[in-house]
DNA sequence: CTAGGGTTAG
C-alpha cells in the first residue's frame, strides 16, 4: 500500500492530520480538537491523529469515545488506542482491548508486554512473552528486559538477556540502564566496556549515570567523548550542570548546541528558574521560538517554589492555552500558602481533572489540618492511586490522628513503600516508637523491602528509645542492604548511637562519611553534648567551621547546650552572639533557653533576666524554670517569685513548679507564703504528672509508668529495684547481680 | 533503550 496522490482535497486532508498529530504534541489540544471539527472529509488516519493527540493530552475518555464512534479501523487505531490506556496508566482497559483486538502485530504484543510491566505485573507480561508465536521479534524481547529492569528484577533481566538468540543494541541499552538508573556506576562502566558496539543512547546512559550520582566530572568526560552527540546528550549535561548550581556552564552548552528543540529551551529555562535568575529564565521564555506547554509550566512551578505566587498566576493568567500541569502547579502554589480559598477556586474552573490535581487539594487540606474537607475530597474521588492514599496518611498523621491514619492504611487494598515510610513517620511524629518499629517488621512480611528512608525512620525510633540493642541489629541490616553510604542512613547511625550512649561509636561512623553535611555534623555534637562531652562538642564546632560548613540553628542547640554542660560561659555568651551577627539566624526560644541557664548556673541571675527581658519572643516554661531554680540556689526571692509567677501562668497544672516556689518561701521562714501557694495549687487543681521511663532489654522495650499498673511485671521490678538497691551500698557479690537481671530476661 | 513541567514519605 502506497499513499496515492488523489487530488487537491485528499493533500488538504494529509495536511491536517499531520497539524493534529503536531498541536496534540505541542499539548495545544483544543487546536487539535478545533481542527478536526472543521474537516468536512475524514479518514482513518485523521481519527488516528485525533486519538493520539487526545491521549497525550490526559483525555482518554475522550480519545475512547471516538474510538467507539469511528466508522472503521485499523490496526493503528488499535495500537493508538492501547498506547494511550499505557500512558494513561490505565491497564485494565488496555488489557480489554487487547483481548477483543481482530488482528496483532508485533508492536501489539509489545505495547502489551510494556503495559504490563509498568504496572509491576511482571507475570503477567511474561505468560505473555511466553505466548508469543515463535516468530517473536528482538522488540518483544526489548520489551521484556526493559520490564525487568524497570522493576528492579535484575537478575531475570539477566537471565533473559543471556537467553536472547539475537540482541540488539536496544538489549545492550536496556541492560546498560539497569546499572545507570539505579545509580551501579562501577559495574555500569564494566559493562559499559564489555560492549562490543555503543550508540549515543550508550554515552548518553553514561552521562545520565554519572550526573544522577553527583559525579559531574565523570559526566562531563564521558560528554566531551561522545562521537555524535545528539539533543538528548546536551540536555543531560545541562541539566547536570543545572543541579549542581554551575549556571555559566549550562548556559555555554546551551549556546554551543547545534540543534535545539523545545525540550532544550526549557531545560535552559528550567536551569536558570531552579538558580534563581527569574529575570534570565523570563527574557528565555520571551525568546524562544515556540513554546509549549512545559515551558509555561516551568516558569509557573518555578514561582510557586520560591513563594512568588503572584508572578505564577500572572503567567498562568497569560497562557494561552491552559493545560492540567500548569493549573496543579498554581494549585500547588496556593495550598503552600495556605491559600485555599483560591485553591479550591481554580480546582473548578479545571474541566476535566486527573488524579494529580486532586492529590493536590487533599494535600493541601491535609497541610492546614482540614482533615474533613480531605477526607471529603478523598471521598468523592472516582479513581484514586496510591499518592491520594498516602496523602490522607500523611494528613492524619500531622494532626495527631494516628488511628484514622491507621484506619486509612489499612483500607488501601495495595501499599507501596511510600505507604509503609508515611505510617512509620507518622508513629514517630507522634512519639510511637514501638508503634514504628512494629510496623518496620510487618512491611517485611507483606514483602516490602525497606529503603534508606525507611532504615532512617527505624533508627529515629531507636534513638529515641535509646535501644542501642535493636539499633545495632538496624546496622547489621543496614550494612547488608547496601544503604550504608546514604547520607541519610549515616547521619541516623550517628544519632542512634550518641543518644543510646554511645558518642564514640557515632564518632568512628562520622569519620567515615565521605560528604558530611550539616546535619551529619549536628547529630555529633548534639550527641556530644548530650553525654556531657562539651569540650569535645565546641572543638567539634570549630572543626566544623574550618570544614566550611555553615551552622544552622540546630547546629546551635547543640553547641550552645554544650557549653551549658561545660560551665563555658563565656564561649557560650559569644557564640549567642555570632548567630546574629555572623551568621544572620534568629535565635529561637530554644537558643534563649540554653543561654539562660547557663547563666543561671553561673551564678550571674541579672545578666540572664536582663537576657530574657530583651528577648522578641516570648519566653518558655524552660527559661522561666531555669530561672526559678536558679533563684532558689542563690536565694534571690524576688527573682524567684517573678519567675514563678510567669511559670504558673504557663503551667498552672504542673505541680513541681508549686513545689519549687513553696520551698524557696520555707527556706527563708515564710510560712504564709508557703500556705498561700499550697492554697493556690489546689485551686489550679494541679495534678501530678505520672513519670514514664523505658529500658531496652534483649529486644524488648519495658515501660515504667509510675502511676500505672499496665506494666504487666511491675511488682517483680520493683523488688528486684529494691534488692538491686541493696546491693549498690553492699557491692561484691556480682552473680546474684546478674541472677536478678534475669528476671528481666 | 536516552533529555524538559504538575501530587505523597525522609
Amino acid at each position: 500500500m502506497r499513499i496515492r496522490l488523489i487530488g487537491e482535497k485528499g493533500r488538504q486532508v494529509f495536511s491536517q492530520n499531520l497539524k493534529i498529530t503536531r498541536l496534540g504534541k505541542l499539548g495545544r489540544i483544543e487546536e487539535a480538537i478545533h481542527v478536526f471539527s472543521q474537516l468536512t472529509l475524514k479518514n482513518v488516519v485523521s481519527y488516528n491523529s485525533m486519538i493520539s493527540a487526545y491521549c497525550k493530552n490526559g483525555r482518554i475518555s475522550d480519545a475512547r469515545r471516538l474510538f467507539d464512534e469511528m466508522p472503521q479501523r485499523n490496526l493503528v487505531s488499535w495500537n493508538s488506542m492501547i498506547a494511550g490506556y499505557l500512558h494513561n496508566d490505565k491497564v485494565l482497559e488496555a488489557s480489554e482491548l487487547f483481548d477483543k483486538m481482530p488482528k496483532r502485530d508485533l508492536f501489539s504484543w509489545a505495547l502489551m508486554i510494556t503495559c504490563y510491566t509498568r504496572n509491576g505485573e511482571l507475570e503477567k507480561a511474561r505468560k505473555l512473552f511466553d505466548l508469543l508465536p515463535d516468530k517473536r521479534d528482538t522488540v518483544c524481547w526489548n520489551a521484556m528486559i526493559a520490564g525487568y529492569v524497570k522493576n528492579m528484577c535484575f537478575d531475570d533481566a539477566k537471565k533473559l538477556f543471556g537467553e536472547m538468540p539475537v540482541k540488539n543494541l536496544v538489549s545492550w541499552n536496556s541492560m546498560l540502564a539497569g546499572y545507570t538508573k539505579n545509580a551501579e556506576m562501577h559495574l555500569g562502566l564494566q559493562f559499559f566496556e564489555e560492549m562490543e558496539k555503543r550508540d549515543v543512547v550508550s554515552w548518553n546512559l553514561m552521562v545520565d549515570g554519572f550526573v544522577e550520582v553527583g559525579d559531574l566530572d565523570s559526566a562531563w568526560q564521558f560528554f566531551k567523548q561522545i562521537p555524535n552527540p545528539n539533543v538528548f546528550s546536551w540536555v543531560t549535561m545541562l541539566c547536570g550542570f543545572a543541579r549542581n548550581g554551575k549556571i555559566v556552564e549550562a548556559r555555554r552548552l546551551f549556546d554551543q548546541m547545534p540543534h535545539r528543540n523545545a525540550v532544550s529551551w526549557n531545560a535552559m529555562i528550567a536551569a536558570y528558574v531552579q538558580n534563581h535568575h527569574y529575570d534570565e529564565a523570563n527574557r528565555l521564555f520571551m525568546d524562544m521560538p515556540e513554546r509549549d506547554s512545559v515551558s509555561w509550566t516551568t516558569m509557573i512551578s518555578g514561582y510557586v517554589r520560591v513563594g512568588k505566587i503572584g508572578e505564577a498566576r500572572g503567567y498562568l493568567n497569560r497562557m494561552p492555552f491552559k493545560n492540567i500541569a500548569a493549573q496543579t502547579a498554581m494549585i500547588s502554589g496556593y495550598v503552600q500558602n495556605k491559600r485555599m480559598d483560591e485553591a479550591s477556586q481554580l480546582f473548578s474552573q479545571i474541566g476535566i481533572r486527573d488524579v494529580v490535581c486532586w492529590n493536590t487539594m487533599i494535600a493541601g487540606y491535609a497541610q492546614c489540618g482540614r482533615m474533613d474537607d480531605a477526607l471529603r475530597l478523598f471521598r468523592q474521588m472516582v479513581y484514586k492511586d496510591l499518592v491520594s492514599w498516602n496523602t490522607m496518611i500523611v494528613g492524619y498523621a500531622q494532626v495527631g490522628q494516628m488511628d484514622e491514619a491507621l484506619k486509612i492504611f489499612e483500607e488501601m487494598g495495595e501499599r507501596n513503600i511510600i505507604s509503609w515510610n508515611s505510617l512509620i513517620t507518622g508513629f514517630l511524629q507522634n512519639g510511637l516508637y514501638l508503634d514504628a518499629l512494629k510496623s518496620f517488621v510487618l512491611m517485611q512480611k507483606e514483602g516490602k523491602k525497606p529503603d534508606q528512608s525507611t532504615f532512617a525512620c527505624g533508627l529515629s525510633a531507636c534513638a529515641n528509645l535509646a535501644a542501642l540493642q535493636v539499633g545495632k541489629q538496624f546496622h547489621h541490616l543496614i550494612a547488608k542492604s547496601g544503604y550504608v553510604n546514604d547520607l541519610f542512613v549515616s547521619n541516623a547511625l550517628i544519632t542512634m548511637y550518641a543518644k543510646s550512649g554511645r558518642v564514640f561509636d557515632a564518632e568512628l561512623l562520622f569519620k567515615d562519611i565521605n560528604h558530611a553535611d550539616v546535619v551529619s555534623w549536628n547529630s555529633l555534637i548534639g550527641g556530644f553534648a548530650l553525654n556531657g562531652y562539651g569540650q569535645e562538642a565546641v572543638k567539634l564546632f570549630e572543626e566544623m567551621l574550618i570544614n566550611g560548613v555553615v551552622p544552622d540553628l540546630v547546629t546551635f542547640v547543640g553547641v550552645l547546650s554544650a557549653c551549658c554542660h561545660a560551665g563555658l560561659v563565656d564561649c557560650g555568651l559569644e557564640l549567642f552572639k555570632s548567630m546574629n551577627e555572623v551568621y544572620s539566624v534568629e535565635p529561637l526560644v530554644e537558643h534563649y533557653a540554653c543561654i539562660v541557664d547557663l547563666l543561671c548556673r553561673a551564678g550571674r541571675l541579672e545578666e540572664a533576666f536582663n537576657m530574657v527581658r530583651g528577648m522578641k519572643i516570648r519566653a518558655n516554661a524552660g527559661i522561666w524554670g531555669a530561672l526559678l531554680g536558679a533563684s532558689r540556689v542563690h536565694q534571690n526571692l524576688e527573682l524567684g517569685r517573678h519567675a514563678a509567677e510567669k511559670l504558673l501562668e504557663l503551667e498552672p497544672h504542673k505541680t513541681s513548679n508549686y513545689v519549687l516556689l513553696s520551698h524557696m518561701h520555707a527556706e527563708v521562714g515564710s510560712w504564709e507564703e508557703v500556705e498561700s501557694v499550697r492554697v493556690s495549687m489546689k485551686k489550679s487543681r494541679a495534678e501530678k504528672q505520672p513519670g514514664c521511663s523505658w529500658i531496652e532489654l534483649k529486644n524488648q522495650i519495658h515501660v515504667f509508668l509510675s502511676d500505672n499498673q499496665l506494666q504487666p511485671r511491675t511488682t517483680e521490678v520493683c523488688n528486684t529495684l529494691t534488692a538491686l538497691t541493696a546491693h549498690m551500698r553492699n557491692p561484691g557479690d556480682l552473680s546474684e547481680f546478674k541472677s536478678l537481671l534475669k528476671v528481666f530476661y
